[in-house]
DNA sequence: AGCTTATCATACCGATAGGTACAAAAACTT
DNA sequence: AAGTTTTTGTACCTATCGGTATGATAAGCT
């Protein structure tokens, strides 16, 4: 009775649909509606399967959200930390950073905001395993910008202080973002926040008057 | 046929339930489960009350969430902003405006995080009216401090940047209370934000090395 | 071809969703 | 006491919810 559990390749039916692009569509349904908003009619007209297509390969709804979690993980999340890998300096990687995020934030193709910032971490509330989850992708996000920063060895001030700056403000983005604001909006923002933190072509403080170019 | 809509004081059946404190329940019930998320029934479970003395009184589900909302804004949203009225000194204000904020952010009497940071911004994605209403509060807190910040003086930066970045860490401290952060978490997180955007009792920078005390 | 495997589309399931009809009940007015 | 006004509790409405049984269909295997 072994591998009774493992269907047989190239055998049967084939799939009818392409399972990423049925990912993309669900994760966008449930990036605008919600988990509880999304009714599994709405997800299987979105990506155009029928509902049996749907539990077998996904197992029920929430099977579904997971995977159309890990499949934003995949095509949003991880390109934005990619540029934190290509960053050359400290201030380039939060730059890249940010600006990446900025951009998927207020994406016209895909809904406002950030489907983990606002969906997912609204239903860690009332979710337990969804919460311990995404307190763990914070976390690591966090660990992993610390990371970066250490490498690069020019952050002017403790790395996981400036971590954990750089994702809380990246988190606050994303609800206005969420709530219309604009590209120009978050971007003006943003220049302000880095100009405070990283003290960048503005005075130093008021009391030494400094101009700095950081880094 | 005047005055045909508006109904009589002290006539007929009084009402078996006190209004606010129905919307007390009301409101923890969509804090936790969102819209969405949150049935009639739940609702009227919690509030004690049936369904037709609900649709009564707010019309639908919608009315009832849109007057918890506003209760919230009185009981919590209102005595937060107390503490930036209170504050004799813009360090002062900063510190009483975030202390209440991660107060109530991980009250045990209360659902995780923020009603209006989680529930109502991922709403704001999927709903136009509430969209609007909730940029516009958010304008308006930053406005609000930024008056009181110029109306003290005392403020290290331009009085709408401080502004700004205060409500933005805000927002990303409800986020993380959402997720199951602490009060003590979101305490030391606070510090570490203040230490930098005021430079208090730290380092003032990397090149003049002076001791502040802000302010 | 015939068998096996797996996915397809249709049609359906009980449960619950948001919302309401209706008559009894509880106050006031006269 | 009788009538008026408003809220109450029960019982019910249709639509949709998440999920599934079933049989046709399309491929590989032998």
């Amino acid at each position: 009775m072994k591998d009774d559990q493992i269907p047989h390749r190239n055998r049967g039916r084939p799939l009818a649909f392409d399972p990423d692009q049925a990912l993309d569509a669900a994760m966008r349904v449930f990036w605008l509606k919600g988990y509880e908003g999304a009714s599994v009619s709405d997800l299987t007209g979105a990506m155009g399967i029928n509902k049996p297509s749907l539990y077998a390969r996904f197992n029920d709804k929430r099977g579904l959200f997971l995977a159309a979690l890990e499949r934003y993980n995949a095509t949003v999340g991880a390109p934005t930390l990619q540029k934190v890998v290509d960053g050359k300096t400290v201030h380039e990687t939060i730059i890249g950073y940010l600006s990446a995020t900025n951009a998927f934030l207020t994406s016209p193709d895909t809904p406002p905001g950030c489907l983990v910032g606002s969906v997912v971490t609204d239903m860690a509330g009332r979710d337990d395993e969804i919460r311990a989850h995404i307190a763990a992708l914070f976390a690591s996000t966090e660990a992993f910008l610390t990371q970066r920063f250490k490498e690069l060895g020019d952050a002017p001030m403790d790395e996981a202080t400036l971590a954990e700056l750089i994702v809380s403000f990246g988190q606050s983005l994303a609800a206005r973002a969420r709530v219309g604001a604009t590209l120009d909006d978050l971007s003006a923002r943003t220049d302000r926040f880095l100009s405070v933190v990283l003290r960048a072509e503005v005075s130093c403080c008021r009391f030494c008057g400094r101009q700095l170019k950081l880094p």
